[in-house]
DNA sequence: AGGTTTCATTTCATGCATGAAATGAACGCC
DNA sequence: GGCGTTCATTTCATGCATGAAATGAAACCT
């Protein structure tokens, strides 16, 4: 057996054999059966070429061999003692997720298989149309129409937005329109012309006066097309047709916790996305 | 993930990644595929509970945490490296096994299966119906039909051993004697009489006079059932009746190469007696 | 812009390490 | 001597860690 090869875990497994005497105290310390344990040892004698225990009917009795591999494991073991830190309990790590309107409200439809049981992370989502600088922190977690280009942001593609108008029926001809400063809003204003509109200040009320049939609100269709009530009463447009990125600071990465956030953030956009193409 | 169960395994593997950059040549040296040391690396960051690399377009670079835990891990590394020695090569174990006539026999036919490829041995089959000193060494193994009392001797039970008479019919009546000193040539000194005898010094002729059928040969079922030419032409003798013990020395049971000739003699002598039985 | 390469991660099938159950051995007690 | 206990090892079923294959991302080249 090569050097390179030889499982590192029979020595933390020889210590406990070493000090319960036997397989069957070690047994317990390591949550290993005997059956294992006694396989475990028999490899680990054959790794190093060497009989460390004597077997007795009583247990295991260390060799003059095992007692000095022993030695050896029980000084690396206390080196190895500050490297197993559990992290700090209680002391959370603050998630700050940016999205618009449109994706705040799918976000916390889901938010239980975001956060489930990590209590680990704080979620603090701010809903927002304008975008947050990630790079100075504003946000961990951004929603985007656009492929991060700046240093040190990286980007993960989720999918494809379309816009297009919904109301209850395709009698309703007024037009809702946010005020805002959105690709969308802008498309609004520039042709609405002489048509009835409804300005709103926030997206969600054009939601709001579709629903009551009042007006057309023109939504994502990722959206409006699960909007119970509402029907799809124009085509696509396609100057508002765009990717949606999942944008992360280079280095929240490296945390584990964000880590796991950033990757169940993604999956619940992917899902809604997949189900909706 | 509690300390004591954190695989020390992965320690190893990180290593391996930090000196690759990466997963693609760890893989390479650790003879683990890359998804393999993806999630060990995972693991072995939950049970530090710190970030240990960046993961990059192109592999993996140390955090500064990373550095940390990589000097200290060379550090065990260089440690460990003396206890990985194979066994010297071209030193073969003698395993001494003493025996009667009759196991001696049985033995040699069944030596492929005891020796196999196994060249970490010398086997040396000593032939002798006298009790060789196992404490003092003159023989590693031993097949007994006492269990062992002596302090330091260990025995394993093997079988039930009974002996008859056998010749190649009925009509046979001269019997052969051997002038040894064992239990049945015993019985035989003091039941012969006045019947024909032939006498031997050896046992083996005792076989070769019953097959040429010039007399009845006194053997233990376990060789006579099984010798073609012969058939059991009495009782058994309840006298001569007794256990079959393989006996080692507690100290021998310690190395491998041992261990592993006292199992396969074992092996093959319980296949002579379920066979039998 | 499109294609290729290299790398890491995810998905899915499966080999093998593991543990439950059975077995064997030794010891102690009645 | 028979029975019970404790321990280790073997046998057999199976859960899970692993690796093959697929996928995704980034960088580089034409």
């Amino acid at each position: 057996m090569h050097e390179m090869n030889a499982n590192w875990d029979d020595l933390r497994l020889f210590a406990a054999v070493a000090r319960g005497h036997g397989l069957a105290k070690a047994s317990k310390a390591t949550g290993k059966s005997a059956p294992t344990l006694s396989r475990r040892m028999l490899d680990l004698e054959r790794a190093t070429g060497r009989e460390l225990f004597r077997r007795l009917p009583k247990g295991y009795e260390l060799t003059a061999d095992g007692e000095a591999l022993f030695e050896k494991v029980t000084t690396l073991e206390a080196g190895l003692s500050t490297i197993w830190n559990p992290p700090a309990r209680g002391k959370r790590t603050l998630v700050k997720i940016s999205a618009g309107t449109w994706m705040s409200k799918y976000l916390c439809e889901k938010m239980d298989a975001i956060v489930g049981s990590d209590d680990s992370i704080l979620v603090r989502l701010i809903s927002a149309e304008e975008v947050l600088d990630i790079s100075r922190r504003q946000a961990i977690i951004g929603i985007r129409n656009h492929r991060p280009h700046q240093r040190g942001l990286a980007g993960r593609r989720v999918g494809r937005v379309r816009f297009a108008f919904y109301a209850i029926n395709k009698d309703v001809n007024p037009w809702a329109r946010y005020t805002g400063n959105t690709p969308s809003a802008e498309w609004l204003g520039k042709h609405a012309d002489e048509r009835e509109i409804i300005e709103v200040t926030h997206p969600r009320n054009m939601l709001d006066l579709a629903l009551a049939g009042s007006a057309r609100a023109l939504l994502p269709t990722i959206v409006g097309d699960r909007q119970s009530g509402l029907m799809r009463v124009s085509e696509t447009i396609d100057e508002l047709e765009g990717d949606q990125w999942l944008v992360v600071h280079d280095d929240d990465r490296f945390s584990p916790a964000i880590r796991r956030t950033v990757d169940r953030v993604f999956d619940v956009l992917r899902d809604l996305h997949r189900n909706h193409s």
